[in-house]
DNA sequence: ACTGAATTTAGACACGTGTCTTGGTCAAGG
DNA sequence: CCTTGACCAAGACACGTGTCTAAATTCAGT
């Protein structure tokens, strides 16, 4: 094995590479800017130059002339969601294929101040949330952000005081799931997770309410849930206790909406472990659409996050705000999600009805 | 609701922040730097105008002075692995710990090259690469960063040429894993997935082959593998197909090794729906240790990365590594896995044996 | 009010870069 | 030989910050 390669020669300025190439530094900086008026050769002895010895413009000393830095500033509530990583992913891409890089961070408990902070020493151009935090804090932050005149946009949490926001309108969502599932002849749901004073949920409930509420049928007389009777710890483990629990009772529902894909996953297993089938005694339908719907038998119906659109808009969103003066009202864009339909949710049983 | 904040006024500069306050330049730069020789009640003017204002020195100017810019690089294969996500949020907060910021960047396609660029213009302090790239390119990156005397740290990905390397011991873990299952009565092995010139992949044959040559066995006469009878995709599905395969031929091992929990846990789903039991019929083990290995049922045997271990140890080496000069020769350090037994697996079954 | 110490101010330089200006070199064309 | 461009070199300034020095101001104690 050949030994290690040492450092040559590490060069660390344009004047120090200039005299490298033999040429001046003003020269050096007009071929890497671009300028006319430069010999063909010129360009192509700098170029070489870079070539042999990697050399890079501090970044530090370049942005500091009140050039934009080009940089996004991405905050996220944590990664331990597979959708919340996705669409990390999914906008580093775009930001890159825009020329911007992403600055990203992950909320350490009340800790966004130091974050934001971060942010601003950086001079980032825009700053993204991705995630659902504590209203009140990413309200605060918010503010901070446009007293220092720098553009943000909130990713999933509807309802920020003064935030550009892009959400996913899950009432929708909800609503869809209701009209197919009644469609199927389901008359009796059972809620799973779907408990809390966060907005998120609060939209869900509203949704499978307007949902019934279209075809007559009342919230309190068609639904249930027993998210009370357990913790809350593991999603699998608590869809499956869940689960369990309303097998024990003596009129169980026919439909079971869950909070998401995992509690829902889990809940199919407990009702398949108690000898009920899916989705002929009972239908499961999950939330996010996420890979691991593709793992259960039967295969899982989910509702789709639109990811993509998510973040497409996402980005053409906040990148048109930069640069500009803020706008008088904050400005509010839903993305509608899709439902999937596969193969964990069917025609209710008749039998039952009575 | 209350109108946004609009920008009051918009402080970019000490100077500008030091008219705010009512003191010259020198003095609030003194202050923020915590100098001695001030008056209390001069800190706190100064301290209180930066709650006012939100006040934050220009990192870009700050960092010019040949100061180290106490952020470091890094680099991902990608984001669509749980384990690989894990060890980003825990080496990010490591990091912040030890008060140094993040650059993160996914590595596109190809485009290796102008990532290590970008931190390299960044002045990153060090790079730390996270997850299993192409040898050669990655190889290539390593000597750039080297010759720009900047420290480096590959992460999972071991043998790479020149590299210090903190790596899961692969084999290791497999041969425990084999001592185990043989422990149990197991003679006849299926590999899941376990395919392919990958090191990764290579040394988990080598252990398993250890593993059973530790006990007399012979690779040849107690594995079989059907991992070319179809494509891999989905690995859910794909350990369902294999599973279905294997239970269509007529000697069917006792026991399955699978490349990690995904394929695992589609296998499972697979051989129940052939009508066999796990574990009494057929043991399955997975790789990795996700969350998900609390989904199935029964749950999933699995073997652990030691996420925080191999984070804790990294963050340890690349930080050692900052301001010296570069070691004669690569560090490669090795994690060794932890084997997490569930339901999954249990005795081999005696009746099958003949 | 005076003195000496404590504190603050103002000015300068450096960091690495882009850009402007001025002056220089060189080759081609007259 | 001189002129004219085309190109490059060299110097200066600015950006925002830390830090040094010398000078100015304020303060505490008499």
């Amino acid at each position: 094995m050949k030994a290690a390669p040492g450092p040559k020669r590490v060069i660390r300025s344009t004047a120090e590479f200039a005299s490298y190439v033999g040429l001046a530094r003003t020269t050096v900086s007009r071929v890497l800017n671009g300028h006319p008026g430069l010999k063909t050769q010129t360009v192509q002895r700098v170029q070489q130059a870079i070539e042999e010895t990697g050399f890079t413009p501090n970044a530090y000393a370049l942005h500091l002339k009140g050039k934009r830095t080009a940089t996004i500033g991405i905050c996220m509530e944590n990664l331990l969601t597979a959708p919340a990583v996705l669409k990390l992913a999914e906008l580093q891409r775009r930001l890159r294929e825009r020329s911007h890089a992403s600055l990203i961070e992950v909320l350490p408990p009340g800790g966004s101040r130091e974050v934001i902070r971060h942010f601003l020493s950086m001079r980032v151009d825009a700053v993204v949330f991705i995630g659902h935090f504590v209203e009140e804090e990413i309200a605060r932050r918010i503010d901070e952000l446009m007293t220092h005149a720098t553009p943000h946009l909130v990713i999933d949490q509807r309802g920020v005081p003064h935030a550009d926001t892009v959400a996913l309108d899950r009432a929708s969502g909800m609503r869809e799931l209701m009209a197919y599932l009644i469609g199927l002849g389901h008359r009796s749901f059972g809620l799973l997770a779907i408990t809390g004073a966060a907005r998120s949920v609060q939209d869900r409930l509203a949704g499978i309410e307007a949902g019934l509420a279209a075809h007559g049928l009342g919230f309190a007389e068609c639904t249930r849930s027993l998210d009370h009777l357990h913790a809350r710890q593991n999603d699998f483990e608590y869809g499956r206790a869940l689960a369990l629990s309303f097998v024990a009772e003596k009129n169980i529902p026919t439909a079971f909406v869950a909070l998401n894909d995992e509690v829902a996953i889990g809940a199919m297993h407990g009702f398949q472990s108690a000898g009920l089938r899916v989705p002929q005694d009972v239908s499961v339908a999950g939330f996010n659409n996420q890979d691991i719907c593709l793992m259960p038998t039967p295969l899982l119906t989910s509702i789709d996050q639109q990811i993509e659109l998510t973040v497409n808009t996402s980005v053409d969103q906040v990148l048109s705000q930069i640069g500009r003066p803020p706008r008088p009202h904050p400005h509010v864009e839903m993305i509608a999600p899709k439902l999937v339909v596969r193969d964990s949710t069917g025609p209710a049983p008749k039998a039952k009805s009575a």
